[in-house]
DNA sequence: AATCAATGTTAACAATGTTTACATTTAAGC
DNA sequence: GCTTAAATGTAAACATTGTTAACATTGATT
């Protein structure tokens, strides 16, 4: 079948992949219709066939961006083969990983910029909102009932970590640390605080990452 | 003295003053020549006899904007007066009500829309630089001199701490919370983790604040 | 084959940041 | 005090951006 120059096939999801692609390398801010028109070699105003206008646009790439998110740190968090603080150790260095690698991406989900249709998309309150919320949520009370972490609102626990992991993962890709690249221990070191935080020393816990058992070994006390 | 129409007086003070006033209300991508000539009643291009172009007075703004928050933080972490952890227990809550209180200039001061011209004005890795973080690392060297702070890399911990802020200061500022408003309750379980990762167990903490004696019992053990 | 919905284009618009040429005021030097 | 230069402001124009309206082309349905 021979293309032809005026209908374009699948001109939506193109426009969405090349958004995706860009914003791989460059800021939100950058990605104008200039830019999506371009790379399609259609005009500026093709666009208007396929999205109301930019800001549905945009509202769909935070919407996949969501999904995408979700498919990374889901999994993590609800491993029924690992024990859960190896599932929080592993959840936060993903977590992390994952706003390095897509820093652009990252600031459009969590950040201020599009806020107005974030709000459109995701509800914190939800659980099945594709934030990772939900799954925190529920790993903390997972940990509250096998008595490993204190018996306070999970939400406020959740808000906690969430907040350690936001603020670093901004703080890197903010460029706020004041380091070329940031080490492993940086990491060990929140994640050992965290876990300082929440765990209850009434419960042996269990793991099979070396690093989380020395973590664990009681403080010499006064 | 009569105030003729066409010379100001003080314009580019007038432009700074009505730019702050501005984004106490709306966010700084709001922020347009024409808001600035408007309230002045000057034409659009007036500003280009006082700055270069809207980026340099954005620089301003961040400039002047990290001396108001340096001006807030570094006599809570320096107070001669008050205990150790009593200051980072109350540097927590001003850093996060700061935020709370300029969400648009904290955005603007931490946030990514501005990051190229940051750049220019704060250096983190130094002490002299108004980001609060050189006093944040003295008081952790303080703790670390006293024996109440583990001997970490105190640049390490003050990053731990500072993402913990940042992250929650970012998270209710962009309407991340899934609460209205913030209980205290929340602020001091943050800062109880925060605390239980840092502290050496080896030295008595003295505080003058109950919750902090509260949170200092040793958790019952296995 | 005719018709219509879907899809794309062109031209125009307002808002924005910016520059250039020009106008007005203030201040300094004589 | 007058002249002149520097400082400060304006008006007009430009490119870029998102957007809309009128028009053109294609493909599918009948």
């Amino acid at each position: 079948m021979i293309k032809n120059t005026y209908h374009h096939g699948n001109l939506k999801e193109n426009f969405l992949e090349i958004a995706f692609t860009f914003i791989a390398t460059h800021d939100v801010e950058k990605l104008t219709l200039k830019v999506l028109s371009d790379a399609t070699g259609t005009s500026r105003s093709a666009i208007y066939r396929h999205f109301k206008n930019k800001d549905a646009l945009i509202a769909l790439m935070i919407e996949r961006g969501f999904e995408k998110f979700n498919d990374t740190m889901a999994p993590v968090l609800t491993n029924p083969n690992a024990p859960l603080v190896d599932r929080f150790y592993l959840a936060t260095k993903t977590y992390v990983a994952w706003a390095k690698e897509h820093p652009n991406l990252y600031r459009l989900l969590f950040g201020n910029a599009y806020a107005h249709l974030r709000d459109d998309i995701i509800d914190i309150n939800d659980d099945n909102s594709l934030t990772g919320f939900g799954a925190l949520k529920q790993a903390i009370e997972e940990g509250q009932a096998s008595g490993i972490i204190e018996k306070k609102s999970s939400h406020t626990q959740a808000i906690i970590i969430w907040s350690s992991l936001h603020g670093l993962s901004s703080l890197i890709i903010d460029n706020f640390t004041g380091v070329e690249e940031v080490s492993s221990e940086l990491y060990d070191a929140m994640f050992a605080n965290l876990l300082a935080g929440l765990i209850t020393n009434k419960v042996k816990i269990i793991s099979t990452i070396p690093l989380i058992n020395t973590i664990l070994k009681p403080k010499d006390t006064l």
